[in-house]
DNA sequence: TAGTTCACGC
DNA sequence: GACGTACGTGAACTAA
């Protein structure tokens, strides 16, 4: 068989790829951009060339041989960015995912590890093939060896064979280096002939053919001042000749037969790819997966019958429910790892054993899960109280990357480095084919979730300790995790009622409603579709489309409230999307989702999902019941106390975003403000428009409160135009105003930009943290959604770190105090309790001290409290 | 079944 | 090779 060797030179392929590409990254900020591009070359030249021996060569250090000839070698050239000095290390443990060699010697380059390799592999008979983004390496080619160079790009080569550089030099391989000597090379701070450029160069050799012969005939040399400069230089031309030279007698520790290229590691170059997030040669991967998918059994034992031996002190301990909504789902069965082994446990062998509640209800049996409130309300249905948690992988997880967003076990495992665990959809198919299987098959899964707990426990300790995130984790999350599953547990209850009643005259309402917009739009059609109401509205009417949408016209509040004056049922269409809008999500939705027996209505907290560190609330939400308008408000009648004695509390944090952020931002003024207890958006009017706080005008405070709403959502000058109805400039103009006001703000926005550059990260006050990957984008858009997710984060996310503080803080107190008031519901900035009409005045002195004082900073916090009858009086 | 549009809260 | 405009949940519609 032929011998073909392929020799990278691995510093300039990696230059090559960092600057032809933009600055990508991955969703850990890391950048990747010259990773992309060498890996794409690489499987370039693997397809094309199949060589059967491969080596890169890479640079070592700063100095070399080159430096004892010439001290300035290479002087002058800018440092290597660290945004693709951080990139080589992926660079190489690619390589040796894919088998390949790679070399590097100190004193040398890799031009000359590779030029004393080509040559030794010509000798050996090899077909030779160099692949650089440096042209030097041409002066390598000879009738074996081809020196490809990347052009544009990276994929993008030309092929330097001695007839194409004869071709396009009328030189030989060997003259490249003479070439050099003449004209030098600025990337290198060759000196060269001063005056002395390619044209000249050439010239000069074709006519003298080296440097030496030509220094030895200045005299035949046509032009007197180039004659005088060669005369003058000549010492510079033949130290940059030899600058230039590669070097081809490196001594090396081993021949080039044992480059061989063998064997490539599959699964390793599949998980480095997912890692590195590219995602596009993850497809075109060999299906290492499926292949991998003959996947590892877990070796474990059914369980049927309980007895003690099974348990250690420590274990991990998982429940399987293949429904998402864990307050009805059916248990398919747990599984328990410990000391002893893996265990394999049906439902129903479980439930019914006092051996095995003795054991979950035992608070010195340490027991680790993943998502420990889905267990806890699991097991509280078999009354069961899981004590003892001491591990959640979940929420481990979410503090150590919110946004990776897995969807199930396998996932999470899978993201700290543990692959064992087959995703739930191959076990239980997915949407409406999800169904358990034989218990042969799901017992394994379950009991391999169970198995790894242990492992991902401690990958995910590790580090969170790194991150300096285990307080937020053991005395944050995870206590909050079990308030929240009392809280979902305990559910709110519901006059359905009074649901029922709205709903009918709501029915009434929207039936005149859809008659009058019929009448008036002079035919029958789907109010709710946006495409037919479009049709309607701009093509039959004839209104003016003032957007659009990727589908259409776009019918949303904002264009239809401009639309108004023109045509008499657009304000119609308005209210009847409004009236809609609380008959199918409200009145409809909240009947779908009430316990017929009990009336309750059990929300699910999602306490691994936002990026910023809130909680999120699902079937139902109860974080968006409407307020704002009086006739969604009237929602909230139907929100009730369990009983009559009782009412609903409802305590908020006034600004708590804007407290937070005077503290961070340590702003005089904002501070200031606080500290005086004065209405904020007024404060802000007052400094941004330069006047006294009572010459604040309604308007003036209403762009303020704009500009602050702004401030605490990261809204962009685009969105805060939206929200004023005035042009992007002008937005800026106002954003720019409050920055000038509030200079200690400005300061705080600019280094936590800065930061978040540096980091690729924000934290809050807790320690929670958020990667922004978009921040050094090139893409303007996606740099500026970067730069005020950096900006809003901290903001967003400590005011959510306290509030679940104050949560913890409020559910300790109620217990120590031996009361009877529960907290109910959390939205974002308030809490909900049921309140024993007994305990009211209790709760009014210790729900707002104890939120208060959650943590302590620079500006008070202030909390205002309402109660009543229905969540709608407690206002 | 997946994607789009719209609307509610903070 | 550009990415889309604070983040969530959910309903209805539409196109596959």
């Amino acid at each position: 068989m032929n011998k073909k060797i392929v020799l990278i030179d691995g510093n300039s392929v990696a230059y090559r790829a960092f600057f032809a590409l933009p600055l990508l990254n991955n969703n850990k900020g890391v950048h990747t951009n010259a990773v992309y591009g060498f890996t794409m070359m690489l499987l370039k030249v693997l397809e094309e060339e199949k060589p059967t021996h491969l080596l890169v060569a890479f640079d070592a250090g700063k100095t070399t041989f080159r430096h004892k000839t010439y001290g300035e070698y290479k002087g002058g050239r800018q440092k290597t960015p660290p945004e693709l000095s951080e990139q080589f290390p992926y660079i190489r443990e690619l390589l040796k995912a894919y088998g390949i060699a790679q070399y590097e010697l100190e004193n040398y380059e890799a031009d000359d590890i590779i030029g004393t390799l080509s040559q030794q592999a010509e000798e050996h008979g090899f077909e030779v093939k160099i692949y650089s983004g440096d042209k030097d390496l041409t002066q390598l080619a000879s009738d074996a060896t081809t020196v490809c160079i990347t052009k544009k790009g990276i994929t993008d080569i030309e092929e330097y064979t001695p007839a194409h550089i004869d071709e396009k030099y009328g030189l030989t391989p060997a003259q490249i280096i003479d070439m050099k000597g003449l004209m030098g090379d600025s990337s290198d701070n060759i000196p060269g002939v001063p005056g002395v450029g390619e044209k000249t160069a050439i010239k000069l050799l074709k006519q003298f053919d080296s440097v030496e012969k030509l220094l030895s005939s200045i005299d035949e040399v046509s032009g007197k001042k180039l004659q005088e400069k060669l005369r003058e230089h000549r010492h510079l031309a033949e130290m940059s000749k030899e600058l230039a030279a590669i070097l081809r007698e490196v001594p090396l520790d081993f021949t080039v037969d044992s480059l061989e290229y063998k064997e490539r590691d599959n699964e390793k170059i599949y998980e480095l790819f997912k890692e590195l997030g590219f995602n596009s040669l993850l497809e075109k991967l060999d299906h290492p997966v499926e292949e991998a998918a003959i996947h590892e059994k877990t070796s474990y034992e059914l369980v049927t019958e309980w007895n003690e031996e099974l348990f250690t002190d420590d274990s991990s301990f998982y429940l399987e429910m293949i429904a998402e909504n864990y307050h009805h789902a059916p248990i398919a069965g747990f599984a328990l790892s410990g000391g002893n082994g893996t265990y394999f446990i049906p439902a129903e062998a479980a439930v019914q054993s006092a051996v095995f509640k003795e054991w979950a209800e035992d608070e010195t049996k340490r027991k680790s899960v993943y998502d420990a409130k889905r267990t806890v309300i699991g097991l509280r249905r078999y009354g069961i109280e899981l004590k003892g948690i001491d591990f959640d992988i979940w929420l481990a997880s979410y503090l150590l990357n919110p946004s990776e967003s897995p969807e199930d076990f396998a996932a999470v495992a899978k993201l700290h480095g543990v692959s064992s665990v087959q995703p739930d959809e191959v076990v239980y198919g997915k949407g409406a084919k999800r169904k358990l299987p034989e218990q042969e098959q799901y017992a394994e899964h379950i009991a391999s979730k169970a198995a790894v707990i242990e492992k991902l426990k401690a990958i995910c300790l590790k580090e969170m300790e790194e991150n300096q995130q285990l307080e937020l984790f053991y005395e944050l999350e995870l206590p909050l995790a079990l308030i929240l599953a009392d809280m979902e547990w305990e559910g709110v209850q519901v006059d359905v009622n009074r649901l029922k009643e709205m709903g009918e005259e709501l029915k009434g309402r929207l039936a005149d409603i859809e008659q009058t917009i019929y009448a008036l739009a002079g035919t029958e059609f789907n109010i709710n579709s946006p495409k037919q109401l479009g049709t309607i509205l701009f093509d039959k009417l004839g209104l003016p489309p003032i957007k659009k949408t990727k589908t259409g016209y776009s019918t949303s509040a904002d264009v239809l409230e401009k639309l108004a004056p023109s045509h008499e049922v657009v304000e119609h269409i308005l209210n009847y999307r409004q009236i809609g809008k609380l008959q199918s999500t409200y009145i409809e939705g909240l009947l779908k989702v009430v316990d017929p027996e009990t009336h309750k209505i059990h929300t699910r907290f999602n306490q691994a999902l936002t990026q910023t560190g809130r909680l999120s609330s699902a079937e139902p939400n109860l974080q968006n019941i409407p307020i704002r308008l009086e006739e969604g408000r009237k929602i909230r009648q139907a929100f009730v106390p369990e009983d009559d004695d009782s009412v609903i509390f409802a305590a908020d944090y006034s600004q708590i975003e804007l407290r937070v952020l005077a503290h961070i931002a340590d702003d005089e003024k904002l501070i200031e403000a606080f500290l005086h207890d004065l209405d904020i958006h007024t404060a802000t009017a007052a400094d941004v428009f330069h006047v006294k706080q009572d010459e604040v005008d309604s308007n003036m405070r209403r762009q303020a409160k704009a500009v602050n709403f702004g401030i605490v959502y990261g809204i962009s000058d685009y969105g805060l135009s939206q929200s004023l109805g005035i042009t992007r400039k002008e937005a800026a103009t106002f954003i720019e105003r409050y920055l000038q006001s509030y200079p200690g703000v400005k300061e705080y926005m600019d280094t936590v930009v800065r930061e978040a550059k540096e980091k690729g990260f924000v934290t809050t006050l807790l320690q929670r943290r958020r990667y922004i990957p978009e921040i050094t984008s090139r893409n303007f858009n996606l740099r500026g959604f970067g730069e005020r997710t950096a900006m809003n984060t901290p903001i967003q996310g400590s005011a959510a770190d306290i509030i679940k503080k104050a949560m913890i803080a409020a559910v300790e107190k109620l217990e120590k105090e031996k009361l009877k008031s529960k907290l109910l519901l959390q939205v974002h900035d308030e809490l909900i309790f049921e309140v024993p009409k007994s305990e009211i005045e209790t709760m009014k002195r210790l729900v707002p001290e104890v939120m208060e004082q959650a943590v302590k900073l620079k500006v008070p916090l202030k909390v205002d409290y309402s109660y009543g009858p229905t969540w709608y009086d407690a206002k």
